[in-house]
DNA sequence: ACCCGTGTTCGCTG
DNA sequence: TCAGCGAACACGGG
């Protein structure tokens, strides 16, 4: 389920669940062999007893911080990406899994936390000394636009050199990290650039529109997200509910008057093997 | 059966 | 060396 939004949402969930907290037990399906690394058992073994210290956020990716089991050692550092249907819920010590899930944590509260992943695009993996940096996927990350804020200046000093088009170079996650399908398209249609445009083709006052709407998307999409789970206190949110409304101006929405000029309906066409959505009559 | 899906990586090409 | 492209991964739903 996750771009940004619903990752931040995701590592403010594991936050109130897990910080300060020991892993009692661990359990993992065995099917779910490629989302581990080092193999599953090394990785089981190795949180079993430790404490949860810190829970970050970089992009769309989760960076736990652990102190292990065994006292004096380094520190031990997970890195938790999503894919495409990963999910981080709660569940109590006796609950059976739910379907797909391929990793159960048990606290020392009682609770459990397990990651359930349908496609298992996801990726559960340790990392030496909670160095984060030293990975390299990690380290070649841009920044990220709600921890860093978007520069305009970078921003268009990055996107002069790209001929892609402007909904496909947002997706990499070196330019920013944590934009991604949904928000790409959001994020255009806010600022009124047709998605088409060659990246380099844009100007600097329509770079720094971009800059603005990309917080702007984010932010929003972050508040209804936090929205849908504020119902009952103890929110287990996180995600998209089935039944909630979309949230989105344009993603999903083709056909549907445009929300903001109302001249066209929004359209949707393919880039780089993804669905886009705009409206052809204001984005320009 | 076919197409679609909030993500990323790999191998090929020019 | 590198930007860009398409296939691949895996599974369920319409």
């Amino acid at each position: 389920m996750p771009e940004l939004p619903e990752v931040e949402i995701a590592a403010r969930n594991l936050r109130r669940w897990a910080a300060g907290h020991r892993v009692r037990g661990t359990e993992s399906d065995p099917r779910a062999a490629r989302v581990f690394r080092p193999a599953a058992a090394r990785v089981l073994a190795r949180l079993r007893g430790a404490r949860v210290d810190e829970v970050r956020r970089v992009g769309k990716n989760l960076l736990l911080t652990l102190t292990p089991g065994r006292r004096g050692g380094p520190k031990l550092g997970v890195w938790s990406h999503l894919g495409m249907t990963g999910q981080w819920v709660r569940r109590r010590a006796g609950d059976p899994p739910l379907p797909a899930r391929r990793l159960s944590l048990a606290l020392d509260d009682g609770a459990r936390l397990d990651y359930v992943d349908m496609r298992m695009f996801g990726r559960f993996r340790l990392v030496p000394g909670a160095r984060f940096d030293q990975v390299p996927d990690l380290a070649a990350l841009g920044p990220d636009p709600l921890n860093d804020g978007v520069d305009p200046g970078r921003l268009f000093e990055r996107l002069k050199r790209a001929r892609l088009p402007i909904k496909v170079a947002l997706l990499d996650q070196k330019l920013l990290a944590g934009i991604g399908n949904i928000q790409a398209s959001e994020a255009l249609f806010r600022a009124r650039i047709d998605p088409r445009r060659p990246a380099r083709s844009l100007s600097r006052p329509e770079v720094r529109r971009l800059a603005t709407a990309i917080r702007a998307s984010l932010e929003f999409t972050l508040r209804s997200f936090a929205k849908i789970g504020a119902d009952g206190g103890d929110a287990d949110i996180a995600y998209v509910e089935e039944n909630a409304p979309n949230p989105f101006r344009v993603y999903g929405r083709a056909g549907a008057r445009c929300p903001r000029c109302k001249a066209a309906d929004v359209v949707r066409i393919v880039q780089a093997q993804r669905s886009t959505f705009f409206c052809p009559s204001c984005q320009k």
